[in-house]
DNA sequence: TATGAATGAGACTTCATTCAT
DNA sequence: TATGAATGAAGTCTCATTCAT
């Protein structure tokens, strides 16, 4: 249905900003002349759909977030079994850092994406309904848990989301921190996440 | 020695700089004529001390850091137990978030610090150290919790840095996220967090 | 024969531009998107019968002073007497400045009006045309004046043509500074430049 | 005194401003980089002393209306004799008008001058004090005019006031359309136009 | 013929940086 | 050494004009 949401302008305009912030430019550094070459449209089109620039990119990292987080949601599901959902959790957080992408590793692993552009705390509404989005992820993880019986402790919900966040978040410092300790790899900091994640749970 | 490190009017940029943060203002969005009035210098000066704006705002940060990691070493050391050690950390997460003090809670209990402003990666030796000295407030925590035997499974290093900064981060989160939770308390965030960190090491 | 000069678009862009400037927009600041809106037609209709905005403002401006010329010319026709006469015009500037219409105001009252619009001194010779017809209306009522016997005195024209429009002028300066000068009422003022054309004449 | 109330860069720009009108630039269509030009200063500049090009146009033509106001007074003055001070103001009209300064030509003969330029709506005070300024000059010619007994008649002050007012825009009417009207000299409108007001004050 | 979505030239304005004092 | 007035490069945004439909 999204389709019938945004124009076809304003997706050319959403995927040239995120294409930028791929390239590494953070949001703050981004400007409108580079939208528009990126999203090979006139300068002009963009005030012809966003009031301003800020308005543009909040709306597109919003739109990538959404589609970001539905993408995930389909790569848990399609994935069997609970430790293979977690490290395909761990996967994504992984390649959302390789790529430059910290809006969206912000989203799954830290609470402060609205810190990280300013201008988003005018869509506290929408940023909600992903944040209640990814615990449907979670919900679907823990459900999977226990049938497999990997989960065993029923604990109160905050926590339980709570541990997996931890989880995914230690993992995420990790590369975070890459570029200061090459001593551990990519494996080893997953099996720590997991490992912290089923003591939490049991 | 740090009173020879930096001239007096190196410290007042410094602390103009950061009182700026503290009132929300994003690195990006710090202006030289803010940062002069801020600091009681003159804008010329600023550039007679830094060679840009960015290099002013990027030491500022780390000098901010520097400090604010010694206070945190000095608060949990001051605490006696391992319990209340680690419910300070906690308290120190929650008063920089209330402080917009983004820098230091992404100091803590994040490892994107340098993606949080693009002009850190010039300093990633200054980060590097800075990391490890919050390894050792994590090593001093660890050994009060032996010591104590509230942690009884040794496990590798690079473990159990992972499970008090997850614990951390996990608490931080709900922070974050708290404008869209009211549900749940401090104590009982600080309450899960702990659980987490005891199930996490035993 | 005029409803064959101009098409019915062009009529409805002229009377669009007249629309805006009653509004109290100044030409200049006349924008070509509001023009279209006024006038009920696409932005690209006004460049399929003007080659641009300038000349679209200029002849609608055009447009508007020969129909208001025509009007003037029958209003002050249709009144019985050489004071009657003269009132009814002041009448009419009271209306024009009321109205916003600072254009029709100058066209009557100011040699000034190529001035009001730098792209109107592409049309010397239409407000060239439109000035003779205004000495028309001054003829008319200096022969009405003779008849009555109201105007004594023989001068040369250009001597009578100027006594008309200075007193028209004024009693248009009265109006133009009414919000300086609350004490006078109209009735005041226009009493006060029939006196002088009284004078003027005789 | 007036040296104190603005400062150098401020007249700079006042003069680059009136300079620009001078040469027959509409203030509409005067560009930020040709008063920066103009007045040998840097575009910023500009923003150091006013808010907005509009505020700069603004204060720059009361800067000159009230220099003006002055040197129109002093040169009157200067002149002995009704009729030669009455010349001496036609022949300051003249020169305002072949100098393009539409603006000063309507301080003195037309009311409208808050229409010239709609951003002067926003100086109302200070346009009341140099109307009043005006009405000064005309008191001290008036008082001229009494003591030689070339005026005989006392009449309420603003007849007096829209007898002289209006003998000037007489003339000045004849040099607005002297591009339509080439048969009659200045001298022949001077001569006219001082006959409106002998006639009008007697 | 009529349209209005799209364009991009060019305007205004900001602000990091310089430099005379 | 310290300043802040001055600068102008570079940014955002507007809007006259075009052109595919």
């Amino acid at each position: 249905m999204e389709h019938n949401l945004y124009s076809e302008k304003e997706i050319a305009i959403f995927e040239g900003i995120i294409a930028l912030m791929e390239k590494g430019i953070n949001p703050y550094s981004i400007k409108v002349s580079d939208i528009a070459e990126e999203a090979n449209v006139g300068k002009g089109t963009i005030y012809d759909y966003f009031t301003s620039k800020e308005e543009a990119i909040s709306q597109a990292i919003l739109f990538g977030i959404r589609k970001e987080v539905e993408i995930v949601y389909s790569r848990i599901k399609d994935k069997e079994g609970f430790k293979e959902k977690f490290y395909e959790l761990l996967h994504i957080i992984a390649e959302y850092i390789d790529s430059n992408m910290y809006v969206f590793r912000a989203l799954l692993s830290d609470g402060g994406i609205q810190k990280f552009y300013e201008y988003l705390s005018d869509y506290k509404h929408d940023l909600c309904q992903y944040f209640s989005r990814i615990n449907h992820i979670f919900d679907h993880l823990l459900e999977t848990g226990f049938n497999e019986k990997v989960i065993t402790k029923v604990e109160d919900s905050y926590y339980r989301y709570m541990a997996i966040s931890s989880a995914i978040m230690g993992f995420s410092q990790y590369f975070g921190y890459r570029s200061f300790n090459h001593e551990i790899s990519m494996e080893d900091a997953m099996t720590a996440s997991y490992k912290l994640l089923i003591k939490a749970l049991n």
